[in-house]
DNA sequence: TTGTACGCGTTATCAA
DNA sequence: TTGATAACGCGTACAA
């Protein structure tokens, strides 16, 4: 292993200097840092405050944390972080965690169990005081590993039943639910529904299940539901060739499991020359920054999703402070947002 | 004895234990850790994986971090982390720091000095060995104050000559005449410039003086530079409508500065009902992924974030390693990505 | 090849 | 209201 001699080009200030200069001892410059000015003398205080100014002093939160076995940080690993459902995730917890004074050390996983391993373990050595994980499934050992340390743990849209763990999301069922009933109402007569791998993902499940229940619910077949892998383009393409020859235009319509595949339907209907909704209507999960201006404006279920970074921040802290109440599952309702992309076709 | 005891209180395996149940030291057990293979005996070696295995031995970081004065944490300091730009720039900071065992912590400033302040503090506290940062430009003193600590710094996207530091972004002039020129040989006889507000951000000054610089060079008037800070929303349609009532129809053409002023302008503009291209053409800065959905798909000047993110990590490993060249200035080229946003209007 | 002893910067315990 | 001292878990001279 190379390893480069650092210079040090400054000394570092540490506590023993400020107590040095404010001429007390490392034990009162310490009950300043954690606040306890009601046993410091307002002479000390002053003179403590000066001289932390004076030398531009920063407490070295690695002593810290190693003293208080504490590390006042959070990891949050995600499958893509480009993903906006992500960030927006990110953005709910970082808030949150800037308020109180811990940090967010993102991972990006890429769906990949070996990633998410590495990074569970990464993430384990800096003692993580919580983790707030999109996770593939398949690293549950550690995570209860993680969980009988100290370590408070959210699952974020994916649920993992056998864990027990808390989990943030939103009511997949309902709003599947919602979305499929309103285009049935609408007139649509043969709906596909297009997910990513179900395996090992409940929300991907919850998602189809409940497009099957209701589908069958309306008396409908179950024909089209169709899982593809988006690594590569061809998959998607056969699969949406197959559903369009099935079915007959003007009273069919397509459901997108996420917003990554509802982009890529879109994509793939202009590729192929298809006008929404002319050619078929669609829908699906997630709302973004450009669903309303693809066309007729895209019909979209939007989730809470700065809302779910933030309530599964607060839950980690709750449990940091000692919350030992059995494991909540906190599921937000979706919202429909209806546009262009499903019109009614009842009277044709 | 003691330990036994504060071990079952605790449960947190340390070096020492290791070193207890493969029968060595912890000297050995670290000289293991650092991977000195080479001064291990077969044996020792051995025991010592083992009893990691057996123990489930993570070693803290914290500690090692304290003893070496290297945190192996990088910060990133982030205007808006739900921006698609700073995400992409991540997601290439990311794989070049996992690679080598560090880790980043995010922080979104929404381009708060404020916030931009408190968390450098929380990074210095955090003894963090390097710096990636697309600043405010107001907290420069607090900036040079790291640098001279053992953080290395890399700028991303913004500059500040007087800093001194290496900067990684796109050619801004380069790309920025490229684009406009561009508009001015399809025929476009009257474009508007949209930025964000120019103080301080040397990306904006750097593309709204190449839009002033071209303009000048063919002999344009210089009457439709506007700068609207989007916290509003009514700002930049006001802005809009006086371009708009300026202008003639069939020539006229929007430039804007970055991805998040064009995504609003499209919306300004399909709220007032006009189309693009036929009421206006649009062009402007950053691909995103639905750039080519909209409308005729939307002209843009591409920039290469993922490899901007690798580009800046890789500064700062090289500065960890203790090069101490002059600070570098790292350009790429945008590239232009024409669509049917900004037609040939030659005829008209 | 291995081990002993000390120190990194901080907080906690105790005594004053 | 203060301070001396012992940890926290690890790495590293120095010795053996």
């Amino acid at each position: 292993m190379a390893k480069s001699i650092r210079k040090k080009l400054t000394e570092r200030v540490t506590i023993t200097d400020v107590a040095h200069t404010a001429g007390v001892s490392k034990t009162t410059v310490s009950r300043y840092l954690s606040g306890q000015y009601h046993i410091l003398s307002e002479n000390a205080r002053n003179r403590i405050q000066e001289a932390i100014r004076e030398l531009n002093y920063r407490p070295n939160q690695m002593a810290r944390g190693l003293k208080q076995d504490r590390s006042y940080l959070i990891g949050m690993v995600i499958a893509d972080i480009t993903n906006p459902f992500s960030t927006a995730i990110l953005r709910g917890a970082e808030d949150v965690c800037k308020q109180r004074g811990y940090s967010i050390m993102v991972c990006n996983t890429d769906n990949d169990p070996a990633k998410e391993r590495e990074y569970i373990f990464m993430l384990q050595s800096r003692r993580i005081d919580g983790l707030l994980i999109n996770t593939t499934g398949r690293n549950n050992q550690f995570l209860r590993q993680l969980a009988e340390e100290h370590t408070a743990i959210v699952l974020v849209d994916r649920k993992v039943p056998e864990l027990g763990l808390d989990t943030v999301g939103v009511d997949n069922e309902l709003s599947t639910k919602e979305a499929i009933r309103f285009m049935i109402n609408r007139g649509y007569e043969q709906i596909a529904f297009f997910t990513e791998p179900l395996e090992g993902v409940s929300t991907r499940q919850e998602r189809a299940n409940a497009f099957k229940d209701i589908l069958i619910q309306y008396g409908f077949p179950v024909a089209d539901l169709y899982e593809a892998d988006l690594q590569q383009a061809e998959p998607l393409l056969k699969q949406l060739e197959r559903f369009l020859e099935s079915s007959r235009e003007g009273k069919r319509a397509i459901f997108a499991a996420n917003g990554v595949i509802l982009l890529k339907l879109i994509h793939a209907l202009k590729h192929k020359g298809l006008r929404i909704p002319d050619d078929v209507a669609i829908a699906g999960f997630d709302e973004m920054e450009w669903t309303d201006l693809i066309g007729p404006g895209i019909t979209t279920v939007s989730q809470p999703t700065y809302q779910i970074g933030v309530t599964a921040m607060e839950r980690i802290f709750r449990r940091l402070e000692g919350d030992h109440s059995p494991s909540q599952n906190i599921a937000f309702a979706g919202k429909l947002i209806i546009r262009g992309s499903t019109p009614s076709v009842k009277g044709l």
